[in-house]
DNA sequence: ATATTGTCTTTTATCGTGAAAAAACAGTTT
DNA sequence: AAACTGTTTTTTCACGATAAAAGACAATAT
């Protein structure tokens, strides 16, 4: 087996949700855009519609003939790509304890247990390098660092100062550019989701993740807009793992969010600055006190 | 042909050099740490110089037998990483002009013109992707951002930032750090540099590395120790290519170094972001004019 | 007892290969 | 002639295989 055909899979269901709306879908090229994908897998979509009754299928004409069942989908698993297989076995096994600061990790043994090959893993290992977690030996090992109190100490330094910039390159940005209205809708998002908090106090975590990084993108800097991709990293496995005060924690953070919002709007750079400040620390404080104190004794 | 055994190659070299100062090698293992290499390797040498008759071997006896020849090396070439001569080449690329931002970078292409595998490129360009000059298209090719006045001012941006922190925080160094000792050392070489500038003046970008590396270290933070790693890379490529006033640009910056080593001995923080700024200033100055207009003008 | 050597095992680095997916080209349809 | 479909070529992604290099273990020497 050399390639998985997950990209046809998944652009395969979501083509299926796009049928439910529609008598006849669009041309190859359009679909294709639509989906993300060559046409090539469009047409093999296709193919695939056509032999399951879904659709009639002659040159332009794409015609829909009976409606979507949940055994038309492909089981979602399968749609995943290889890279982020291989990230969430790795982040269980970082995450389930029993992984110590400075102990070595094995590309093969990653491999065989994950059911991959090695070239996956290590093409992996050396992406998931830039987190600042690992380490490479030459021609040998990779180290594990820990997911530390150090760590967090050093991330949400960097983070701190990258976003206070941001925030001040926000505040200044002309009135007619297209930011403010991409902060005026997720003010509209922020505050539906305070209303519904009792219910949807999950579906915080992406639109925290939205909000910061439009910040961040005020500041036209290549550096500071990948960084965020390190910092969504660790908030992503840090939700999943940590369900402590969850509601109450978004909560909190919505409402700092919010006094946030204002601020920016304000133009007020001290009014900005004493926000940014304030939300930080408090997120800050949030992944500090969900590192068991048993990783934090670790390294030197 | 699998694996290059370059670092056999290389660690060989060097242990011929060491041969020229002793009578006789020490044990195994010691070689190994010394050559930075396993104890394979090590017999893999020894067995070799036996052979060649340079030394005489048997068990804990390893008896030098006569003078290194010229001869007696491996050509340099032979000793170079397969990712070092994947960088080289791609850089070459990428600075020998044609290589207009937004160009497509192919893989394959790549693989055949530097006659490697392909697998190899790949890992090399997922690493290298952190310097913020190429960009990945998911499932398709990279894409080349190009080596703009854009990115350089990004870099700087950043570095700035960094280095001044890392600089206050090296100020309030407790006098008995090893540090203070380093800067010593590293002063005095800036001294003596100063006094052969007109012989020596190209040996100066391997001591400014050190120098700066020092300094960024005082942060205690991996993420602002890495990011040297990109500086690094760019004012190693930089040095080759831009030989305008080699000489009396680094004759200033030494100058620069100096009084920056004086503030940071003084331990008066206000001197030390003064001198801090100034050298920064005058290093992004350099940088940047030796960007070529053409590479200016693209890329929004 | 500890460090060193001799031998054997495991892991890493790299390649060639083949299927999935993208991209290019050529012929059709509106 | 502009956009679409049919066909072919190229590139990316992932694997297994293999030599280089590292590492582990047992036997030996100081």
């Amino acid at each position: 087996m050399s390639k998985s055909n997950n990209v046809y899979k998944d652009a395969y269901n979501r083509c299926l949700r796009l049928l439910d709306e529609t008598r006849s879908l669009p041309s190859e090229p359009e679909l294709g855009t639509l989906l993300g994908v060559s046409r090539t897998t469009v047409r093999t979509i296709l193919a695939r519609m056509e032999e399951t009754g879904l659709i009639a299928w002659n040159k332009r004409a794409k015609t829909v003939l009976r409606e979507t069942r949940p055994d038309d989908f492909f089981p979602e698993e399968e749609t995943d790509t290889l890279a982020e297989i291989i990230e969430r076995s790795f982040m269980r096994r970082l995450l389930a304890g029993g992984a110590e600061a400075g102990m070595q990790i094995n590309e093969l043994e990653l491999a065989r247990e994950i059911g991959v090959g090695t070239t996956s893993v290590r093409e992996f290992l050396i992406r998931f390098s830039r987190f600042g977690l690992i380490e490479k030996r030459r021609n040998s090992h990779w180290v594990l660092k820990g997911f530390t109190r150090a760590f967090a100490l050093e991330l949400t330094e960097i983070r701190e100062m990258f976003e206070l910039r941001s925030a001040a390159a926000f505040a200044v940005l002309p009135q007619d550019s297209a930011v403010w209205t991409d902060l005026d809708r997720l003010e509209d998002e922020h505050r539906q989701l305070a209303n519904d908090i009792a219910t949807r106090f999950t579906e915080f975590s992406e639109l925290d993740e939205r909000f910061h990084r439009l910040i961040h993108r005020a500041s036209r800097n290549r550096f500071i807009v990948d960084f965020y991709d390190v910092i969504a990293m660790i908030f992503h496995y840090h939700y999943q793992w940590n369900k402590a005060q969850e509601r109450e924690r978004n909560e909190v953070a919505i409402g700092e969010h919010l006094v946030y919002i204002e601020a920016l709007k304000s133009r007020d750079l001290g009014k900005v600055d004493a926000a940014c400040r304030k939300h930080l620390k408090s997120a800050r404080q949030t992944l500090l006190t969900s590192i068991p104190e048993s990783r934090s004794l670790q390294k030197s």
